[in-house]
DNA sequence: GATATTTCTGTTAGCGGTAACATACAGAAA
DNA sequence: TTTCTGTATGTTACCGCTAACAGAAATATC
């Protein structure tokens, strides 16, 4: 039995339930949403009417009416980039606790993209707005400005924000890898990344790097860029063509863990001494390189932790409280096994 | 300049862009939805008005007045599985055609987050649900049966779909993996898979799988289930588990090509000749294993076709248009590197 | 027993849009 | 000129729910 009843045509109402149980609409609603004081009869009635006519609210009234809406817009570049689900993934633990729930819309690292995105999100009134990154067109900067509800960019630190604000500095991330490398003694640098001038995150790594490793007199030997396809292959070919081409190099920096891990990968099959004749590192701590052979360099970019935060931040305006809204966070270096010139046991 | 005023409180309204432009707010509505005939004049007055005042739609109320969202409701199981991700990425490919948004909801393997996740998603009164797997509460059915929408059931074939359905059979894909690794002489196979009960269709895999091997007189040698952390680390210490306990095993199958090829990995860093001594299969066909020393055999579940299909059949009947609704697709088993008894050139 | 207080339920008026219909006015056809 | 047609705009009545207030019934207080 439960919920089951005849074909009907006709979405249920309030209405539906207020005659099936023979009190008013108000009531109804009282009991559907728990809200106020009602007696224990009339609850019971109420409820078991609801539940056998399988009546389900209507949310685009209440929230019209009652000017709530319990939708958190989260807005991201990319889902196959295993980042953005994972920080999707904390997002929603910590929503799951409150009464909001996460939207996703994805843009596909196209301002104009997510300018529409953005348009469509706040149409919907949401309580908060999570996005990825700093840099967004005018238009979208207005509406989030406009818009009066909190709005978290996370990811990125470099630049102004609108509002709250969690995230790791990308510039200091390539820095301090920089400066491991050349700690380490490695002196002719190779890099390799992606194509795409609209990942500015990836960007702004690579600036801190270079900047750093001029700083100590050094020049990135050679690099290689990408755009589509498997990253894991990517980064295999990519390591087999700079390596080819300039036989020298003594380190390899990949933008992300998946081409770092196909460069590792190759490098392993083609008997390269990883990291006495070519140390290696990535970006991101991403759990796949704890299956690989060898551990990947890499620095954790908090994505679990941004997530939490920033869904932290939303659920606390949500409760008209007041916490911390602008969050550093610091990306962890893993030495792992491929970033050290002298093998120490 | 563009979108920018003075800091409002109260969210505009039509009426604000009506009295901007000096129009009535249905003029303001029709040009903003580019409905009905409206002079150019005035259709530029407006526009340059709600620019200009930065207003942005409530379609909230839009939503509640014409009795239209123009939502699709997809829940998935979680999104740490890449093949979700990827179903997601071709379900919004073809909606970004339409005026359809997908809203994705998470359920964590949990029927009875299943059902409270869908009760949320109707409740929004979607155009659309799709929903990963054909197994779910009684609840659950009986909401999608009443709400009076497409309801599309993904991924599996195998069992009774409440209205359309898109999927592979899960139970002839574990039993074509058997056949073919019969033919091919392998006769002591071990399996490894997850040990979530919950995952109806690894579970349906098994099944078919090892129905198969019984029909040839096969009985599983070995196995191994996991739960929980990195699947590439799981896949890599089962597979040394069940090598250590069943040397003799001449066959491994995994119910997932990421344990597959943590499993690939450990063979070749232990120099165990594959597929002479032992033979290898996963299951699902991602794009990781292209970039892996040796191409693991693997069956491709034809994800994208799923998320396409589904996606279009969802618009399909949002435009009123009637297209095939039960839609099997057919798993194709790659051999890769790792399935085939005598090596040939 | 009269009045104050609490507990419960109902009534009214929107929320911000849109469907459907009504109206005004121009030019075309008779 | 009259009537018809089409284009361009406005008016009205909701959509389904909830905030805010009002009222009735039950209980407490003196």
């Amino acid at each position: 039995m439960s919920s089951q009843t005849s074909p009907q045509k006709r979405a249920l109402t309030l209405r539906d339930v207020s005659e099936a149980s023979g009190v008013s609409e108000m009531t109804v609603s009282r009991v559907l949403r728990n809200r106020g004081d009602v007696s224990d009869t009339t609850r019971q009635k109420v409820t078991e009417a609801a539940k056998r006519l399988g009546y389900v609210p209507n949310k685009i009234a209440g929230a019209l009416a009652s000017q709530r809406v319990n939708l958190v817009a989260v807005i991201i570049p990319s889902m196959s980039n295993m980042v953005f689900p994972e920080v999707m993934t904390s997002i929603s633990e910590v929503l799951d606790e409150t009464p909001l729930q996460p939207v996703i819309g994805v843009t596909n690292y196209q301002p104009d993209k997510e300018e529409a995105v953005l348009f469509e999100m706040l149409s919907w009134r949401p309580s908060g707005v999570i996005i990825a990154g700093l840099e967004h067109t005018d238009a979208a900067r207005a509406m989030m400005r406009n818009a009066d509800v909190p709005i978290v960019e996370i990811m990125d630190l470099d630049g102004d924000p609108i509002d709250a604000i969690v995230g790791v500095s990308q510039h200091r991330a390539g820095r301090e890898m920089a400066e491991a490398i050349i700690k380490e003694g490695y002196r002719k640098i190779g890099f390799m990344g992606t194509n795409m001038p609209l990942d500015h995150r990836a960007r702004k790594r690579f600036e801190g790097f270079s900047e750093a490793l001029a700083k100590a007199g050094i020049e990135i030997a050679d690099q290689e860029f990408y755009s589509g396809g498997s990253a894991l292959v990517k980064g295999r070919e990519m390591t087999e063509a700079i390596l080819k081409r300039s036989p020298d190099l003594d380190f390899l920096y990949y933008s992300n863990d998946m081409i770092g891990a196909g460069g590792l990968l190759y490098c392993l099959a083609n008997g390269i001494d990883v990291p006495g004749k070519v140390g290696l590192a990535g970006f991101n701590g991403v759990e796949l390189l704890d299956g690989l052979p060898m551990q990947l360099a890499t620095m954790d970019a908090e994505r679990h932790q941004i997530g939490r935060k920033a869904a932290e931040i939303i659920a606390a305006r949500a409760r008209g409280e007041q916490i911390e809204e602008h969050i550093e966070l610091t990306p962890r270096l893993q030495f792992g096994d491929t970033l050290k010139r002298k093998i120490t046991t």
